[in-house]
DNA sequence: GTGGTCTAGACCACA
DNA sequence: GTGGTCTAGACCACG
């Protein structure tokens, strides 16, 4: 018979092997945010691995926000809320890595807020709405006043909103971490040219 | 005269200052993707820490995506185009850790393979179709044949090459990690229906 | 005169050499369980052979059950108490390879299964019974709670206390291998039948 | 909540790896005795593994018999036909190595041979019957000619046929396994006490 | 022979 | 007492 062929073997790490152990606690249920973990000497031994091993699975859980490490007697490693600004920060290394471009992400950016608007059409409540209403309110005074940077910020809690109206964290989490990016680059913009705008004001006085 | 103010002290673990040495000079353009980091216990020696404490950073780096650690002669830490599956992680843990609800993903997924499908109609190029149509050949015969799993695998291969269609890795990105997670479901609903293989492994002998 | 005869010349490979000098070290009583061999380098400097030989010559005896290789500071070759999980591994190369059939194995098992109960009876000292009896109330609760794969783990583990109670471990150590590869079995079909894991980890969070 | 346990880690290494990669593959039906692996250096690259690494896993299918390495231009590694020898070294390492006595052994003996004789009565055919009675002859015929060690070895082929005739392998090969060492220490009484009875002989001729 | 991985056990800083 | 840091030495894998 012909000869089969065999795929490229992956021998895990022993931390990564850590990982996937208390990632899948946590899918299972058995572990929620809040809860603690064993102390590292404990977990090590349970685990049948040095302390050094455990630690770097443990380190590599924090990094990922997962968990937090926590000193002193009451100390511990302890599952935490999920943090959506995880996203921002791939974003972010893939931008500077070279991964992806400004132009990509501009692009995304565009499609992705014509979905938002959509969805925020269909599912914002009351209260999303009485907030945007609010934050519009603040960005026209900011513009008459002539307060840039007010206003950019302003910006940047408009598209919040209108992401938290979707209803949906998903596409919240996803809208975010686009416009993050975008309002960085919008701001050092308004920014320098804000410097420029000082100048005239300052010259006119002249 | 006025008392002086101090600046609370915040002892970087020492994992973390070197992380941050690392990204400044990737930051300077002194390290740029492809290049090569000192063997571990160069570099450990260069730095005055230890073997561990090093490996704490570069396992840090390497979870963000920054850096692959090589096995081998020719091995060592090289700095690395961005990783694109990091937000596949992000996905997992947001739902495992109860932030995002099935619901959420399910409905976003919907949204967005609604734009991909848009996207991929403008800019998908003549190699992206051909991807496509072989994909959706395979698919036809492992249905045709009832090779369940292999199904599975083709459809999620096939919803990679439409995100990889429209010609935006943001966009691609995006819809891989909620896909991915999708596509879990659908595996493990097929894998639970499955036959047992060890009777057809029996009767494939005779 | 008559032809003389020769032996066909078997050259010996080299690591099946080194095998050979450390079991007649273990025959003479030189070593003995427990013991630690030398360190790969000194030993491979004091043998004259390359690292990568002994490595090889080490491995077999591994495999064999008669080392073990730790790793680490502390670490290094010991010498090991007999391995009774080797005829499991015989048991299932040989169903593999098509020299014995499940019929065979089945047969095979239910004839010893009959042995070992009569001996069980005769030999079972009170620790035996305690545990028999703890394993039956667990086995009842999983039966009760409906956690079937627990329920195959109970049964498993049900067979190997019996076998124990035998008090001799040859006998032990057949029926242990021929139900293990029965279990095998029968934990696939119930794992085929069990419901979607990930929605009861939903329900659980909530 | 209360804190979970974790089990063991058990990092398997690459070569393990392998050997349950291609046992996997016999476990399935894809390979079959006779069948034979692809080349070295080509196996290793699909694997994405060193030759080295390849190597020891082969080696270590070879020790279990699963595998026969031959050399040449028509060489590689050919899966074997099960070898039922096997489960005699694994008896042999056991008692060896002091997991288990001779006691335990004779003692496991008398009752499998109990078994199978109930077996052999009920399955043998006349086959099996006419090899059975022909052995018995040349057993009576060296106990009248006083050749003790002729004797040995016909009681040993008994044993060896009666196992046989049970119509299963497992049974058989589990017998002869311990049969064989349990011959082992008649032949070398029988040889001991031969020298005597030789120089007995040697006495009354003088 | 080089470089990555893992281990055991120690000491320090903190709460 | 917990996490944080460090060391020396062993196996593991590569070319």
């Amino acid at each position: 018979s012909a000869a089969p062929t065999f795929k490229p073997i992956h021998t895990r790490r022993t931390f990564e092997e850590i990982c996937e152990r208390i990632r899948e606690q946590l899918a299972l249920g058995v572990l929620k945010p809040g809860d603690k973990l064993p102390a590292e000497r404990e977990l090590a031994q349970q685990l049948g691995v040095s302390r050094n091993v455990l630690r770097e699975a443990l380190r590599s859980l924090e990094m990922a926000g997962v968990l937090k490490l926590q000193k002193g007697v009451k100390g511990g490693a302890f599952i935490q809320q999920g943090d959506t600004r995880r996203m921002n920060e791939v974003m972010r290394d893939m931008l500077s890595l070279g991964t992806i471009s400004v132009r990509e992400l501009s692009e995304a950016r565009v499609h992705v807020l014509d979905l938002v608007v959509q969805l925020a059409c269909a599912n914002a409540r009351r209260a999303d709405l009485d907030a945007l209403e609010a934050n519009i309110e603040r960005t026209e005074l900011a513009t008459k006043e002539g307060r840039l940077l007010d206003r950019v910020e302003c910006s940047r809690e408009f598209y919040k909103l209108l992401a938290a109206s979707t209803g949906n964290k998903v596409i919240a989490m996803i809208v975010d971490s686009v416009t993050e990016i975008h309002m960085r680059f919008v701001y050092a913009k308004v920014a320098s040219s804000g410097v420029a705008m000082a100048r005239l004001a300052e010259k006119r006085r002249q």
